[in-house]
DNA sequence: GTCAAACTAGACACTATTGTCTAAAACGTC
DNA sequence: GACGTTTTAGACAATAGTGTCTAGTTTGAC
């Protein structure tokens, strides 16, 4: 079971009680949805690890639709609150600036990327994204297309400080988001989770490149240095 | 019904006619199960799209496991024969690096990752990966795992020639491959395949970067001045 | 033309799953 | 303790899919 550590706000006048099953059966859905995919999953599957009866899930959900695109617009709020959550902490500050967005980056990867919802809404976008156009329409402009461009906005800061040299903002955003990734989708194609060392050496790579290849003038002589230095 | 370009090497004594029928089933079935995954592909389906009665695929392939494997094999060795002939098209002259790297990327993409068997894959590997270790395992290495380290080696012909300045080529190889992903992500993700101008573009923007944070000594100063004009 | 192999169409048993229904039980509130 | 709501377990019909079997047809080689 898993034990989710915010708590929801109830959709309505429900007690506490019905708040639990609606709240265990969308938990549960989500990770059997995940596991086999909309038709591999049987409701009967899910009502057992929910610890719940089948009726009742015919009972809040009328049909396995239903059920579906509830788990799945439960998982994309509380992943976008994550997102925003996090995008605050980017570093507003001019010193150590290379330190500061590794670990923003490592922040990022573990809540929104590498975490239970984002590896439930990659998944899910990439198997069911063309059978449910409009729902996933949602998720592609609330998840990707907001990160996209909050994340733009924060590094126009960072360029207009003088502390990068960023022509295209919203590019830059992608190329960060994408050097992030790219030690990771090996990790995370198959269903691993990275460690924190993992998480941490593959911010430390992306954010190093990202920096060398957007360094604005007076930061740029520094970080090339320790590079030159490990060149075999 | 889609046509393969390229002729097949039979598997064995069989006529032409029955490796036509292999083939249809072969091809039907990778969109049939790229469409609804492993456990939403109907056999009927298959053989209604392969213009095949369904006892004939039971004839061929024992049981729907052995359709999935015999499917995925198929793809990955031509997706595997694929990449090599893209790999050894890398650039080797040394003038107009960044236009010749544009062009590679934009042949690898077009021809490795954004194809029909690209797509499938990736599909497949995210929604069926953790239920067939094995099968994957083998695409993990033999995809991702040998484009990383081939085009590591390629890369480190480039630094050795002087015209980049890598210190980790493998990590080089990981972040040309992720940035060239950057911009395709987005349409690649819902199932939609680029236009040549999305391509292209993508390319670019991946090469210009890299190249900025790989630039040799000599190159440093050109590339940096146009990007400096676009600047808003 | 003959013959063997492959293919087809359909029926078939079997299983899994969805969604409904019902009667009994648990629960919370008053 | 009574009452209304929710939950439960199980039976149930309906549907869809897998894999087998059979009888008839096509196909290709000689």
């Amino acid at each position: 079971m898993k034990n989710r550590n915010e708590p929801r706000a109830g959709t309505g006048h429900t007690q506490r009680g019905q708040c639990a099953k609606r709240i265990s059966i969308l938990d549960s859905a989500a990770q059997v949805f995940c596991r086999k995919g909309f038709s591999g999953a049987s409701i009967d599957e899910i009502a057992v690890e929910a610890c719940v009866s089948r009726q009742t899930i015919y009972n809040h959900y009328r049909e396995k639709e239903t059920l579906f695109t509830a788990v799945v617009e439960d998982v994309m709020d509380r992943a976008n609150a994550m997102l925003f959550s996090i995008l605050s902490t980017f570093p507003d500050k001019t010193d150590h600036l290379e330190d500061d967005l590794t670990a923003f980056a490592v922040r990022l990867t573990k809540n929104c990327l590498c975490n239970q919802d984002g590896k439930f809404l990659r998944k899910l976008v990439q198997s069911e994204g063309e059978r449910y156009p409009h729902l996933f329409e949602t998720w592609r402009q609330h998840g990707p297309g907001k990160i996209g461009t909050a994340l733009g906005a924060l590094f126009a800061r960072l360029s207009h400080k003088g502390l990068l040299r960023i022509d295209d903002f919203d590019l830059a955003a992608r190329q960060f988001l994408a050097l992030v990734n790219a030690d990771l989708q090996m990790i995370t194609l198959l269903g691993g989770t990275p460690t924190d060392e993992e998480l941490e050496s593959a911010a430390r790579n992306a954010v190093r490149t990202f920096i060398r290849a957007y360094a604005g003038p007076a930061s740029e002589a520094a970080p090339r240095t320790p590079a030159l230095a490990v060149v075999s």
